[in-house]
DNA sequence: GTCCTAGGAG
DNA sequence: CTCCTAGGAC
């Protein structure tokens, strides 16, 4: 049986139980990383994780905005969290699990303008995702670690539906792909999904909310990664994005990846 | 076949469609009035009403807050409205059906405190209920009429859960039971639900949504009221309180209750 | 569009 | 508790 871990912007845990109950009867991850659950530490539905079997819980949320969480079957040996920007706005926790390091991250969406100098939000991504690369660098690299989450940068041109129209919007900017390119050298990771699925291939795992047919007319956008050092490399058994998820009522604007490691 | 009226305060006609759809199959009632619709007119669900055919439509609603509608199988021979307290926030709406006069009634709540010089809101219902009961002797009674809707008091002892507790509870107090023991007697009506019950049987047509338990502890008002002038008491056939309705899914507060009339 | 917040109404 | 409004985030 190999190590399965899941990831997973449920947009609002406590509007996704049912989903999540579905998606772990249906698939039985270890370890299930959850991002932007919105809800704060008192108020988590602590029970209705554990009765799924998650007896093992990380949580690190707030009111309304961001959170994450990481629950797990098997037993976390270690954990922990990092403040980024100098903001605790609860974007990423950490647990070791059977060996293996897993970051759980939520990148800043970075708002509607891509540019720095005008949009506060966009400087924050920019800067978050440069922090990422430096961490990436002097903690991550060397060590036996999967780092998953919604980064919100769709850095190929097969990740988005239309790379040529979207090119200029946030999340597919040049910018954006050579900061999510840097943070991957810097930690010698490797793209697990690309790993699986060629570039060639339309790969997305979001598809939004504003226009109803986005879904069925397949306008998508690869924003969650699951990413591995070299060291798991070897051991990656394949991965699976639950597409099927986005057409459950209603459902996440994300649906969740699912990667297996042997172990 | 008799002519089956219904009347329902749906608590939001938007939020209640899946309910109406499955009532009317079930019940297939000739005339529906419904209360609390909370649409603006520009915003009826025309469509959906009349695919379940009810091709005879009025509406009287506006944004957030009241609003009534009448919707008929059969032909509407002729309509009004008027305008209660001076005041035109959509409580009332008649339609004449089979030679039959019915009016869809919304009478405020009155707020929490049963003192019209502490609370407006007490004060406009027992205005509204003077109203109705000058309107009941000046132009109801003597015709052929059937008066139903939420009237938002609860009159006799079995018709509250606990008399005792309740009788300083608005919806309860003994000048709310008064004021409506005159419109009754001003428009020579008959309480059909009433008629076709025994006062000392509790009956109830509303649980609160307060308590999670109102329903299964049967903690509920009769607040919905079908009532006819002496002219249709010799062609009532029955009465029916749909209590069944409270157990669906996302429930309105209030059932529906549904009168035959032979033709 | 689908979440979140808050306040108001019931 | 379940509606409604609005504004904000994504």
């Amino acid at each position: 049986m190999p190590l399965r871990v899941a990831t997973w912007n449920v947009n609002s845990l406590r509007q996704r139980l049912d989903h999540l109950a579905r998606f772990d009867q249906e698939q039985r991850p270890d370890v299930l990383c959850l991002q932007e659950t919105k809800v704060a530490d008192g108020s988590f539905p602590e029970n209705d994780i554990k009765a799924l079997g998650y007896e093992n819980l990380l949580i690190c949320g707030q009111k309304s905005y961001n959170g994450v969480a990481i629950a797990s079957r098997r037993p976390i040996e270690d954990h922990g969290r990092r403040v980024w920007c100098g903001k605790d706005d609860k974007r990423h926790l950490w647990a070791k699990v059977a060996g293996v390091e897993i970051h759980c991250f939520y990148v800043p969406s970075g708002g509607p303008i891509p540019d720095p100098e005008r949009n506060d939000k966009f400087a924050h991504k920019l800067m978050f995702l440069q922090e990422m690369q430096h961490w990436a660098g002097a903690e991550a690299k060397g060590r036996p670690l999967l780092l998953v989450g919604d980064l919100n940068v769709a850095p190929l041109e097969n990740d988005v539906w239309n790379h040529k129209r979207l090119v200029r919007s946030v999340g597919h900017t040049p910018r954006e792909s050579a900061a999510m390119a840097e943070v991957i050298q810097a930690g010698h990771f490797l793209d697990v999904a690309r790993h699986f699925v060629p570039e060639t291939e339309p790969l997305y795992t979001w598809w939004g909310y504003r226009f109803a047919a986005a879904f069925e007319k397949d306008y998508g956008w690869r924003l969650d990664h699951v990413w591995t050092t070299q060291r798991l490399a070897k051991r990656l058994e394949k991965l699976e994005v639950h597409k099927e998820t986005r057409s459950w009522e209603r459902p996440s604007d994300h649906v969740p990846v699912v990667v297996d490691l042997a172990e």
